[in-house]
DNA sequence: AATGATTTTTAGAGTACCCTAAATATTTAT
DNA sequence: ATAAATATTTAGGGTACTCTAAAAATCATT
């Protein structure tokens, strides 16, 4: 069985490769495990033995299937996790994804078929990541960013690209949440803020990082 | 923040100390956790400048309040998961403890003040243990031994002494559980075995050995 | 009180993971 | 193409936890 350390390498290889579409290099890995490089050289080479991901000197690192595997699972049991908290004991998606990070590492299978059933097999966790399946199939979904909707095009929050705390309390403080409708009012040439309108009724000013962070659904008259 | 292996230490001398009246010494603890007796000396000597017990050379071990109320909460935290796992996820009995043993070392306190309010305060666990409370007091009851009962004398099972998994599933080959009813019938001196009535129905023969780990609450008439 | 059995500690060493500082390889800018 | 900047690895070492074998202390028996 694999250490809580050694998951937390091979989730953080798998995160860092599928945003940046190629190898992970040291420093990246590092700055992802709040470690130093050094300790990362170390682990890559004393890990690489155990086949869970392709290593080159000075080229950074890759997955193999058994390395992908393994990262979709504690993905999957992370996201299951967040459900739990937020659904079942009422936390708010910005309180979970600390807790998720240990319950994500606790090792038995029969306990993750079981709360995934609890939980009604959910496709989506409290962020609106897709959790993936037994199987390791993510359920895709047609998004795209606030910022990238025209004037008067409507749609609803699906999702948050960055899920850091002050984010989501920055959102909660705006009342936006997963199913918030948004209709954009205007675009802003000057800062790329955008005028928008919530839930039909409330007008806001955000700011363009913000609506580069939120996910949205178009609705298709 | 206490070790996951710290914590296990400090929870194997509480219930050793709990059992023994006395000081826990080495080879008990080595015993509990599975370890050789040398680690088990030097892990005290390490962990006795953090105020958690007394240790003495050769004399064994005795927990301060400060360990008290680290094994308390540890115990709370597995029995609050062990009803969770059986209530919820619908677990039996014999399969909770383990991944219970993992959960308990899960770090926040605000997951465990929603998890016990989710499961509405148990007072016991799915053994019949009684769950400390957040300030660490325990529910005690009136129990005896199925042993201890005289002819004719009727109870409910409401504990098991021990609960490892091939005597709880010995109890579920007969059908025994939390709340199911007993009548002695009688007691065979022989081998000290007993015929009781079970749930006013069936009628049992069974070994001193589970007799002596099952706990009822007697019904007075 | 002495002897033998048992328990505990010490000695010495190993693995997993982490660090800083220095060396080396790679990339970027001139 | 060379120099400078950046990324990565190596060197050397530290802590937490573990082990076996041997030494020492305590307990039990006569
Ligand atoms: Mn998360
Ligand atoms: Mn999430
Ligand atoms: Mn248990
Ligand atoms: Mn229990």
């Amino acid at each position: 069985m694999a250490s809580e350390t050694e998951e937390n390498y091979i989730k953080a290889i798998f995160k860092i490769t599928e945003k940046n579409q190629g190898a992970a290099n040291t420093n990246a890995i590092a700055a992802h495990l709040s470690t130093s490089a050094a300790s990362v050289t170390d682990m890559l080479k004393r890990l690489s033995s155990k086949d869970y991901f392709h290593y080159e000197k000075y080229k950074g690192v890759y997955l193999t299937s058994k390395g992908i595997e393994m990262a979709t699972q504690l993905i999957r049991k992370h996201r299951l996790w967040e459900v739990f908290l937020v659904d079942k004991l009422g936390f708010s998606w910005d309180q979970v994804h600390d807790i998720a990070e240990q319950l994500e590492h606790v090792d038995s299978d029969e306990l993750i078929i079981k709360l995934d059933a609890y939980l009604g097999h959910p496709k989506y966790d409290p962020h609106g990541d897709p959790i993936p399946n037994a199987e390791g199939k993510f359920t895709l979904r047609n998004q795209v960013t606030l910022q990238s909707l025209e004037k008067n095009e409507k749609g609803t929050v699906v999702g948050v690209r960055e899920n850091d705390t002050p984010f989501l309390q920055y959102l909660n403080h705006f009342n936006i949440k997963l199913g918030t409708k948004m209709q954009v009012l205007s675009h802003i040439d000057y800062d790329h803020s955008m005028k928008v309108l919530v839930d039909d009724t409330v007008e806001l000013l955000l700011s363009h990082k913000a609506c580069s962070n939120l996910f949205i659904k178009k609705t298709t008259l």
